[in-house]
DNA sequence: CTAATTAGTGGACAATATCAACCATAATTT
DNA sequence: AAATTATGGTTGATATTGTCCACTAATTAG
């Protein structure tokens, strides 16, 4: 049973043997962590003081999915909710010492899928297939 | 807040509107079917007579997920389902003339979508692209 | 033949996604 | 200023997708 290399076939292999990989990774560093809660953390690390809806938006995620995952988030004690001063509707997500320190753990867990993921594939592959695969994702975006 | 340019958030965002792009289409052209029934339908179009173990195996995905999607398959009366002469364990899988029917028309959804996604992409970056995704896939896979 | 594998099922449940109604605040209109 | 509309966030309900485990029936290996 051969694999045709129809791009569809690929994005949606690559995206579920990805997820795998990432969440045996993130399993096998003892983090009691989901995939959700990892890649919000990342969003939070990268976007100090970001708001659950600048997140949504970007990521086009429903944002009732992210008031929930933000929610057990702060529950584990790993990120701090501050009301916006400017807009007391908002609130300014970081992440808090506890939060910092699963996140550099996080890394490594992440590191070594990107590692096995790129092994083999040269710098300038990799930046091509970056650059190829953002602009599908704006095709998609204003599609 | 701008978007890193990150390996990880490519694959995690191509995905996810690969599947939302796709999801709308199936369902713009009244097809009553999940993400899960359309990717089993293609399988089965394209790998005659293959089993769902077959499937399982190289989808990378949980045996008793299969069953279930296609026990709904057979359900909707689009699949057949017929013992192998040389296993009586495994069931060979085939599109019936209903299930052909449906599959045309998520072509014409699907071939929607990946003109949307690879426009403006020329051929010898779409297959390298694919080249390259592939040989990730590889790696993910022997890991 | 007995033991170990394999194909498929079913149950239970976790994780992810979607949709609509809702509250409080903010921005806009009149 | 009052009324209207838009926005950030929350909650409930529900669908979809993914995982783990135990089990049966059939096959294969020793």
């Amino acid at each position: 049973m051969k694999n045709e290399t129809d791009i569809r076939q690929v994005l949606w292999q690559l995206a579920f043997q990805f997820k795998v990989s990432t969440k045996r990774a993130v399993r096998d560093y003892d983090l009691p962590l989901n995939g959700m809660h990892v890649r919000l953390l990342q969003m939070i690390h990268r976007h100090p003081d970001c708001t659950a809806q600048q997140i949504a938006s970007v990521t086009g995620r429903d944002k009732a999915q992210i008031t929930r995952v933000v929610k057990e988030l702060e529950g584990m004690a790993l990120i701090t909710r501050t009301p916006d001063p400017e807009d007391r509707r908002a609130q300014l997500l970081a992440l808090n010492e506890k939060g910092r320190g699963l996140m550099a753990r996080i890394q490594d867990a992440e590191d070594e899928v990107k590692k096995t993921l790129l092994k083999g594939i040269n710098k300038k592959d990799q930046n091509t297939f970056i650059e190829i695969g953002n602009r599908m994702l704006d095709n998609l975006r204003d599609y």
